[in-house]
This record gives C-alpha cells, sequence and structure tokens, in this order.
DNA sequence: AGCTCTTCCTGAAAGC
DNA sequence: TGCTTTCAGGAAGAGC
C-alpha cells in the first residue's frame, strides 16, 4: 500500500538512475490501469528523462521536448499511481520478470523500467503540463508542505470524519490507511471525530503528528506489508514502528489497552479507545453489509 | 457542493 | 485436506 513514504523512496531510487536516460521501446501486457495506452507507444519512444518528482502518491517521470514519433516540441509527464500494489523499478533485461509485469520502458543504457501490479489498482497515464496544473489544482497540499495553519484551516471547516479527511487526497494528498491511522493515535484523535469539531489545539497536535510519522516513514524507507518494494526491489522498514496499524488487540504502546478494529470512513482503522475517545454525538459507525 | 458507499482486482489467511 | 469466505485498500463514480 504505497503512500507518500513509500511513493518519496521509489522516487528517491529512481531520481539516482533514470535522469538523462532516454527510453527506446515501450511494451505492455493488460492495459486496463493505463488511460491510453496507444499514447504511450507514440510519445514516448526517443524521449529522454529529465526529472522524477512526486506529486502526492504520484510518480510524475518528465520527459524533455523532442523524440515521440511526432516529434512533438510539449514537454511531457509519464505519471504512475502505484495503487496498492504497484512496482516500479529499473532491472536488467536478464533478471526474471515478476508476474503480473505489464509494463516495460526499455532504456538506452539496455536496462528497463518494468511496471508491476498484481491488482492492477495503479494507474498510469500521461499528461503534458497543462495536464500537471489541473492535477495539482485537484490535489490538496502535500502534507510535508502545509503550513499548521493552513492544516488547522482546511480541516477545521469541513464536516466529515477526520480519518477521512486525511484518506482524501483533495483535502491533503499523499497519506492513506496506515498514516491516517498512526498519526491520529500520535495525536490522540479517535479516526470518527468531525474535522470541525475539533480544537485548534487538536488539530496543532494533528499536523505534528502527521509529520512526524512520514518523516520517520521515509527514514526508514517506506513500510512494507502486502508486498511494497522499492525501485531496488528491497522493502522498507517501518512496520517495526508501527503502534496500531493492523495491531488489534495487542496493547496500545501508551496505555497498554488493547488495540480496536473498526471499518471507518470506509476503511479499516486501528486506535485505542482510552487515547482516542470517540466522539459523543456519533458512535463509532459499524459496517453494514447487504 | 459535500459527503458516503460501492466497485475494481488478486492472493493470503481464516473459517468450516 | 480442500473448498469457500473474508480481508487488504486507492480513488473513480454513483448516489444521497
Amino acid at each position: 500500500m504505497p503512500e507518500l513514504p513509500e511513493v518519496e523512496t521509489v522516487v528517491r531510487g529512481l531520481r539516482r538512475v533514470l535522469p538523462g536516460r532516454s527510453i527506446t521501446r515501450v511494451r505492455l501486457g493488460k492495459t486496463d490501469f493505463i488511460d491510453d495506452p496507444a499514447a504511450l507507444y507514440e510519445a514516448l519512444p526517443g524521449r529522454r528523462i529529465a526529472r522524477v518528482e512526486r506529486l502526492g502518491k504520484f510518480i510524475q517521470i518528465e520527459l524533455e521536448p523532442g523524440g515521440g514519433a511526432q516529434g512533438c516540441e510539449a514537454r511531457v509527464n509519464l505519471m504512475v499511481h502505484l495503487g496498492m500494489t504497484g512496482r516500479l523499478a529499473v532491472r536488467s533485461p536478464d533478471e526474471p520478470v515478476a508476474p503480473h509485469t505489464h509494463g516495460f520502458f526499455h532504456l538506452d543504457d539496455g536496462q528497463e523500467l518494468r511496471y508491476t501490479d498484481i491488482r492492477r489498482f495503479g494507474r498510469i497515464l500521461l499528461l503534458d503540463d497543462d495536464g500537471i496544473t489541473s492535477l495539482q489544482a485537484r490535489l490538496g497540499q502535500d502534507p510535508l508542505e502545509i503550513t499548521a495553519q493552513e492544516f488547522c484551516r482546511q480541516l477545521g471547516r469541513r464536516r466529515a470524519g477526520v480519518k477521512a479527511l486525511l484518506l482524501n487526497q483533495t483535502v491533503l494528498r499523499g497519506v492513506g490507511n496506515i498514516y491516517a491511522d498512526e498519526s491520529l493515535w500520535r495525536a490522540r484523535i479517535h479516526p470518527a471525530r468531525l474535522g470541525a469539531r475539533l480544537k485548534v489545539a487538536e488539530l496543532r497536535r494533528l499536523w505534528q503528528s502527521l509529520q512526524r510519522v512520514l518523516r520517520a516513514a521515509i527514514g526508514s524507507r517506506g513500510s512494507s506489508i502486502s508486498n511494497f518494494l522499492d525501485a531496488e526491489g528491497k522493502p522498507g522498514g517501518y512496520q517495526r514502528w508501527h503502534r496500531v496499524y493492523r495491531r488489534t488487540g495487542k496493547p496500545c504502546p501508551r496505555c497498554g489497552a488493547a488495540i480496536r478494529r473498526a471499518t471507518i470512513a470506509g476503511r479499516s482503522s486501528h486506535y485505542c479507545l482510552r487515547c482516542q475517545p470517540p466522539p459523543r454525538s456519533r458512535p463509532v459507525a459499524k459496517r453494514r453489509r447487504a
């Protein structure tokens, strides 16, 4: 489940090898997660990679103008969203191809950039600079860049549950289920509390907790839960530091009470009921099923 | 407009 | 043992 720290880890890995390389050839397997497969074949060959950036949970591979079948002058960005199980890694063609590898981007040094995605919840698309601008406008601010004041303003005016707000990419870009749960536990805020009902002191605590958790996770090269691997194929180490995520029934590291699990905002949520008191007016949402 | 819920997909793990 | 069910979840799209 690549979230901001995992995507940042992949981006840093790719940044060490991709800039300056050109894409010579594109091969695709299943394409149901690619917006416009024909555009990849058409626009990418001959293009040189300028930079690799992160935009929320998107990996942005900037390609220089020129190249492509049309010899197009506009700059193009290869955007890759890893979804749940996506992996993007540079491999030698001799190395065995992992199952569910659906994208091969051959490079001018003989290596291959490979995209592997078991569940195909990921997404690949091309964006020109206008497309980047409108994507940026659609997304909220990066949680590592947003100021405390702006964070409090954005969350404090919303009536949705705070966990739903953290997961909403138009509020903040990059937070997913793991780091939402971990930062809420650190800030001692129940995930079902409503944004507008949080005190400023609580919102400030959440802002700081989120920053600390994300920075620590980047320092550990992300969390490997299901099958996250970075650009070199190595797992992250932050799962050892998870305090509540997937620790249902285990003691809260702060107070010893058993960690609870409930579905909140449509996601499995983990929290300590003693450290994170639930909202009084609305009991914790229980999942109903048809 | 704001918010919640369902749906897509596969494999691991739990349940029977 | 082997089959079935549940769970994992990012985000588009439907529905309220």
